[in-house]
DNA sequence: ATGAAAGCGCTAACAC
DNA sequence: GTGTTAGCGCTTTCAT
């Protein structure tokens, strides 16, 4: 049986006193001021019911004494939690994690827009094979909902998750039969982008690098398939390279890629950090950065500006990420319908793949 | 006052019946079982006194509703709660968030020693003028200690956080006088490691990028300065440039630095992306690299490799970083006096200053 | 305006 | 081997 209730006088005592400290609780509070427990749970709840001066002393005392309340005790009456997991999956099978600057950053952006509606964030990383398992946060109560970053192959157990009630919203592509709640860049209109200004530019062997069992990929592809076709291109699967975002298994790919026979002027990258990659890879083959090739990214991570050459690339809404995804499940949690939701995406000009001359 | 413990049938229907799905506890699944509540609290945590029979039932049953115990509870009742939080503090002043690469794979690693010993981790973040604050995690009980990603200007709040006995550990350098158990790389050595590799290629003329109000940039400079005695290079002030790691704030001051009359063939940066900012602003000023400036990071962020050039720098243990951190917190947990650490470090040698000739 | 008491969902000592 | 019961620290109804 957990410790019990009576404490001796030193329990109370100011921080740093004692090397075994009891944590304060309202009880002590209570006692130190000379009234009940449900008038200090008032007066630091600033119920109007308990008098301005009992209250002010209150809080002050509690204040100097460096107590917090008990958050756990508070949750488990009040039957709420404030907390919302984030998961972030990663490959078992590679052993890599997914550390690619661009979850990163909504990460970051998912942190902020907590933080400003008062949540915390759980950060938990989950296998990709089994995002299923991400509902662990919600049913033990640690979370009041979820949000993922990424649909990666499993559109379906994203679907069954919805099925179940599970409040869950996903950082991704808008697919067609989606139970789930998506907030995502269009990324349609990112590979018609890409693609149509590398066309601009007048290159017409155009490679696409990226896994298109990646929904978010393969919408993308569409984009890209799209400005082809509207441009009289022919779509050719031997430009097409299915490279993974881990950059460990990529480089390897990539290298073949740009050391084969296969003969292009442009490529669309499905992240910045691939762009980098082949970038690499093409200048080890003699083949230069934009003349030779034009090279586009795709996220504009922070770093894209700050790269050689400076990154064209699609731009993300990173910074509204956060807000609309918090947004979107808050919403669910009211009980409103969650639609999936498309931001749109621009691009960024660097020096990867230049305005054209004019 | 919450929800009537009575309930209607429905509550114990399979998930995604209901809209309205009460969460599932410990009393449905022993009803359905038919047996005691307690009974039920043993078999899911495995008790020896519970018949195998009964233990396995019950388990199957929980586990086909997919029930998960309400940790809130069972913390309450344990007086325990298995959750760190992780804490990285911004700049509120240039309203920039730390997004620093390197700091996000500290979070990463830390993410991934939290799950290996079964810990969640909550992660948030905290003005870097009030670290004192990120205390209210353990305050209410949500996290049973904190860890810190870097020290900033703020050594004192630290040594009194820690001085209140609040478990505390702090990603950074070792500095005189601190109460605090810290956990980081060998700044000194990595200072010394850069400087004396650029000296090695005959470069006299070495620049140090970085804010040495932080105490990681500081005892990098002792490093540097102190390779240049045993050289016998004077240290020349005009060669130290304050720039912190916000590269928002940073481009600026670099530029300035880079376009300015100073005559230098080498440069220490105190981070990567310093290092890339740098590269960018001497090219913009005909200057090559490493041709005429060599220049060294720090930190070896993942895409360090893949950079043009690809950078000489300083490799951080990242990969330890989480193991060691999380350790030095549970280890003062258990009562243990936590030391700082600090781990060896060496120069990854790339092509942004290459090995010496010969 | 304040206090007494019940109970949030769980665990474990104590019965049997 | 299983059930009964008393709390963990808090909020809130109800009584005063």
């Amino acid at each position: 049986m957990p410790k019990s209730k009576a404490s001796p006088p030193s329990a109370i005592a100011t921080a740093g006193s004692a090397s075994e400290q009891r944590r304060l609780q309202m009880a002590d509070i209570a006692r130190l001021a000379g009234v009940s427990v449900s008038t200090v749970s008032r007066a630091l709840n600033g119920s109007e019911l308990i008098n301005v001066e009992t209250r002010q002393r209150v809080a002050e005392l509690a204040r100097s004494l460096n107590y917090s309340i008990n958050l756990g005790a508070r949750n488990l009456r009040l039957q709420e939690s404030k907390t919302v997991a984030v998961v972030v999956p990663y490959d078992a099978k590679s052993r890599q994690h997914i550390s690619d600057p661009f979850f990163l950053s909504i990460v970051g952006s998912i942190a902020d827009a907590l933080t400003d509606r008062g949540y915390d964030m759980l950060l938990s990383r989950v296998d990709a094979e089994r995002l299923d398992l991400a509902s662990h946060w919600f049913d033990s109560g640690k979370a009041i909902g979820l949000v993922l970053i990424g649909q990666w192959r499993h559109h379906d157990q994203l679907n069954e998750m919805a099925a179940r009630k599970l409040p869950l919203v996903v950082w991704g592509g808008e697919m067609p039969q989606q139970l789930y709640c998506s907030v995502g860049g269009d990324n349609v209109l990112g590979g018609t982008l890409a693609t149509r200004h590398l066309l601009s530019l007048g290159r017409r062997r155009i490679a696409f690098v990226g896994d298109a069992n990646l929904p978010e990929v393969w919408l993308r592809r569409q984009g890209y398939a799209q400005a082809l076709r509207e441009a009289g291109v022919a779509v050719d699967p031997a430009l097409e390279l299915a490279a993974p975002f881990e950059p460990g298994v990529a480089t390897g790919i990539v290298r073949k890629f740009c050391a084969a026979q296969t003969a292009f002027d442009g490529v669309v990258c499905c992240s910045d950090v691939l762009a980098l990659l082949t970038i690499q890879a093409l200048r080890a083959n003699g083949r230069s950065v934009p003349g030779d090739v034009a090279v586009i990214g795709y996220d504009d991570m922070p770093l894209a500006a700050y790269c050689d050459p400076p990154l064209t690339t699609v731009h993300q809404p990173v910074a509204q990420a956060g807000a609309e995804l918090v947004q979107a499940l808050l919403g669910q949690l009211r009980g409103e319908r969650a639609e999936p939701r498309t931001m749109p995406v621009h691009l960024t000009v660097r020096a990867s793949a230049p305005a054209a001359a004019g």
